[in-house]
DNA sequence: AAAAGACATGCAACCGATTTGCAAAGTTTA
DNA sequence: TAAACTTTGCAAATCGGTTGCATGTCTTTT
C-alpha cells in the first residue's frame, strides 16, 4: 500500500497520519498474521515499545485494527476491513496454530449466534479457535 | 458439600485430599461465578497466593476444575462437571459480564461448530460472550 | 522408632506484558 | 512568534503469573 492510500485510512478514521502512524501501519498491512507489539517491535527494531503501544491503543480506538485475545497472554493485533465498526455482527473467528504460534483472522468466518439465557444482553464476542493451521497440519 | 464429598472428588481424580486442597474445593463449589486466583485470595484472607495458584494447577491438571479466559487479563477458575475430559465436544460458552465483572459458565449452552478452512485442524476452542448478565441488565 | 523418600506448603524473588508519569519534540492556532 | 496541544521517548511502576528453594508433613522402608 502506498502512502496516500494508509493517509487516507487514517484520515478516514480523524487519526492524524504521522510518520509513526504511517509506518505502523504499513507493517500491519503487510502481514499474514495478527503482530503482537513485540512482533511488532521486533520488525522496526529502532521504535521505542510504548510508542507502539499508544499507537496501537489510537489505532484500536480508531477501529482501524481491532485487538485479538487469543489466549497465549499477548494481545494480537490485525487490520479491521473497511467501514468496520467491531460490533457482534463484524466479528469474525481467529485461529491459533499451537505449532507456528501464528493468529489469523478468518475473515470469512463469522462467530455463530449462540441463544442467551433470558435477559442477558451481548454486547462483544471472542471466538478463537486453536489447532494446527494448514502449514503445519501437513 | 460436605468433607466425605468433596475427598471422593479429589480421590476420583487421583489428588491427594490435603486440608488445603479441601478448603480450596469447598470454596471453588461455593460460588456462582468462576473465581480468579485473587478473587480466591481474598476470600480466604490467611492463605499464601502462590499455593492457591499451586492448588489451582494440580485440580486443573487432573481435570477437577477448568480454567477460562475471559479476556479479562486474570484466568478464572470454574469447576468441571462430573467426568469432563475437557476436550473441544465438552466445551461450554463463558459469559463475562462488563457490570459486575463476573464470569459464568453457561454449562447449557455448547460452543456452536464452526467450518475452518481445508487443512486447518482443531484442538482447542474459546468462546467468551460478553455484556450484561441477567442481574446488571435490569 | 529412626531414616529416607516423596510430596505439599510458604516465602522471596523473577518474568513478561502492559500501563503510567513526565519531560522533550513537533504541530497547530491565535 | 508565542501559547496550546499533540505526539514521542525514556524510566519506572503495576499486575498476573511463575520459579527456586527451604521447610514442613506424611508415608514407606529398614
Amino acid at each position: 500500500m502506498n502512502d496516500k492510500q494508509l493517509t487516507s485510512i487514517l484520515n478516514a478514521r480523524s487519526v492524524k497520519p504521522t510518520a509513526m502512524r504511517l509506518l505502523v501501519l504499513d507493517m500491519l498491512a503487510q502481514q499474514e498474521a495478527a503482530s503482537s507489539l513485540s512482533d511488532l517491535e521486533e520488525q522496526f527494531d529502532k521504535v521505542d515499545k510504548v510508542t507502539l503501544y499508544r499507537t496501537l491503543k489510537t489505532f484500536e480506538q480508531h477501529k482501524i485494527i481491532h485487538s485479538i485475545d487469543d489466549g497465549t497472554g499477548s494481545a494480537k493485533y490485525a487490520l479491521c476491513s473497511e467501514g468496520c465498526e467491531c460490533n457482534p455482527g463484524d466479528l469474525h473467528v481467529h485461529f491459533h496454530c499451537q505449532v507456528c504460534k501464528r493468529t489469523f483472522c478468518l475473515t470469512d468466518y463469522t462467530i455463530p449466534a449462540v441463544n442467551l439465557p433470558h435477559k442477558f444482553v451481548l454486547k462483544e464476542m471472542n471466538m478463537v479457535m486453536k489447532g494446527l493451521c494448514e502449514d503445519c497440519a501437513g
